[in-house]
DNA sequence: CTGTTAGCGCGTTCAA
DNA sequence: TTGAACGCGCTAACAG
């Protein structure tokens, strides 16, 4: 009933040349003659054959998967950050056409480190590290080089990162020059890389514009952006533009900003940072720094797919800001 | 200098039995005698031995891995619906603890019935399909009998969907019990089982109220919910709720309404379905049917894992309404 | 209960 | 350029 799956043995014997060869052809080995190759192809369409992954992960030591690890509550926030689905996107397009797949791992953080050195143990192409700690990733890149990071991470892991003291900078600049006169902020995590950049971003381009950096503290949530903003709003009732540090933060200032009876744009103008969806899903739409996360984590699939990564790979991709009505000229 | 890693030929030998007794002991078989187990577990925590996972698989003849499959435009989509991240945190929570990976592919329309005839012949433990169309998936399910389908399928596929009937039903009646005289829809993807269910329940509780269920199409996309709501505000403007049939278009809803002037729950309340992030992180904080999307995922791992799902496996989640501001009485 | 013996399907030497 | 042979690490029959 059941045909068997078809071999290379198979596809062999029916090419009427060996095993070898066959794998040879099909492994993209160049030291084959043409009239073999041909007939190896042939034989291979005729009997339908597919490699058979397993085995050829056993034979070559490592499979063919990349793996995107991620320190984070799983419950929590894969279902309420869009960030990571962008990453996976952004992983996939750069696997589409490959037979590459791509493996998801999601690690609480009690016991972070046992379940990272157990993942480290098995990456086939490579890691994706997202949310990992210096320190965490550090660890890991000791155990498995074949890894990169997105966002800065710990000296000699490697890493791409979007350049978030420019785009924060832009933000602010921007604000100021369609005739906002107060700049406040609510910033990321704090010891945070990107929010370090973010923080420091909008400081200079604050101090540039004659101003004093006024922030409140974040994480990156939504209720940072809402309280954040109450407070900010009663220590500076004149405030008029506000920077977020992502996207997700400022929905929450949005929601403040509303509670308290002030208008977006008219009142108060606002600038979030990631621009994912929920920058255009917003109301009104937002204006948003751009931080291309698909484009970022394509760049560290493919850079690990041609193993081209190394202790000093690093990337930084602009962050371009992408205006929308939430900062229009009031 | 780079210690090979131990091999179960390793465990067995310094535990004093063969390769065998230790791959059943760590394999959990229980034809083992108390003595050796204890010898084995020991040798494995002294040498630090852990199973090569390809190996495994190749003799096994599956890997141990859960393959998730969405139908639909990989950049777009995976990052800008939560209903993927949460499918996957289902997944994964369900596969904490095993020493279970989970997989993802997606799959974009072109080519679509070739390319999950590929992924079913390597899928591993199981698969999960998500947003795969009745005819795909019952061909998929003859290809590969471990799967489930995310939502109501073909006959003859396993599948675990939610009361969305039920879920419409109660939203449309907690709006009308709530004071509201005219409440309108704005439909999901025509042919999308579960946009039919919500359909029929917007339409019996709308009879049931004693009116006359108006309503305009969509597809579960923002622009649906804006411009739905536009053409409804045009044909009905005394509309005073609106049941939108997700969370993302009901987004699209709240700007329509934001531009058109009227005030949300103040003139009109919203009720949107999924319960997603969006939901919560809106202004006003939205009112919407509780889709209990990540319980269903870690349901279908569960039963994979557990290979108890058959043809005729089925479960139905009910799917409680979430009140929230947007429908606030007046 | 345990050890022995076959494969699982493929990559990769090493000669020819 | 090709083929034969070995090994990857583990599971599953089959004897004992």
């Amino acid at each position: 009933m059941e045909a068997k799956k078809p071999t290379l043995e198979d596809v062999g014997r029916a090419a009427g040349v060996s095993r070898a060869t066959a794998s040879r052809v099909i492994s993209g080995g160049r030291k084959v003659s043409d009239d073999a190759r041909g007939r190896v192809w042939h034989a291979v369409e005729l009997l339908g054959y597919h490699p058979d992954l397993a085995a050829r992960a056993l034979a070559k030591g490592h499979s063919d998967v990349i793996d995107l690890i991620v320190i984070d509550d799983a419950a929590v926030m894969l279902g309420s950050n869009p960030y990571y689905s962008r990453v996976m996107s952004g992983i996939l397009s750069a696997l589409a056409g490959s037979d590459t797949q791509m493996r998801v791992h999601v690690i609480e953080q009690p016991d972070a480190p046992r379940r990272l050195d157990d993942v480290a143990r098995i990456v086939g192409v490579g890691a994706l590290l997202v949310n990992v700690p210096p320190e965490l990733a550090a660890r890991f890149s000791a155990r498995c080089a074949r890894v990169v990071s997105l966002g800065h991470s710990a000296p000699g892991v490697p890493s791409v990162e979007a350049e978030n003291a420019e785009g924060a900078r832009s933000a602010v600049q921007h604000l100021y020059r369609t005739g906002r006169r107060k700049v406040v902020a609510v910033h990321g995590k704090q010891g945070n890389s990107c929010a370090t950049g973010r923080r420091s971003g909008f400081h200079s381009a604050s101090v540039e514009a004659g101003h004093e950096p006024i922030g409140a503290e974040g994480g990156f949530c939504l209720e940072a952006g809402f309280d954040g903003t109450k407070e900010l709003l009663a220590a500076h009732p004149d405030l008029d533009g506000i920077f977020a540090a992502c996207d997700l933060t400022a929905m929450g200032v949005l929601r403040a900003l509303e509670e308290s009876g002030r208008r977006v744009p008219d009142d108060v103008a606002l600038v979030g940072f990631d621009d994912s969806f929920l920058a255009s899903v917003a109301t009104p739409a937002m204006t948003s720094v751009r931080q291309p996360v698909e484009h970022m984590a394509a760049l560290a699939t493919r850079a690990l797919l041609a193993s081209e990564t190394g202790p000093n790979w690093h990337r930084v991709e602009p962050a371009p800001l992408q205006i929308r009505r939430s900062s229009a000229a009031a």
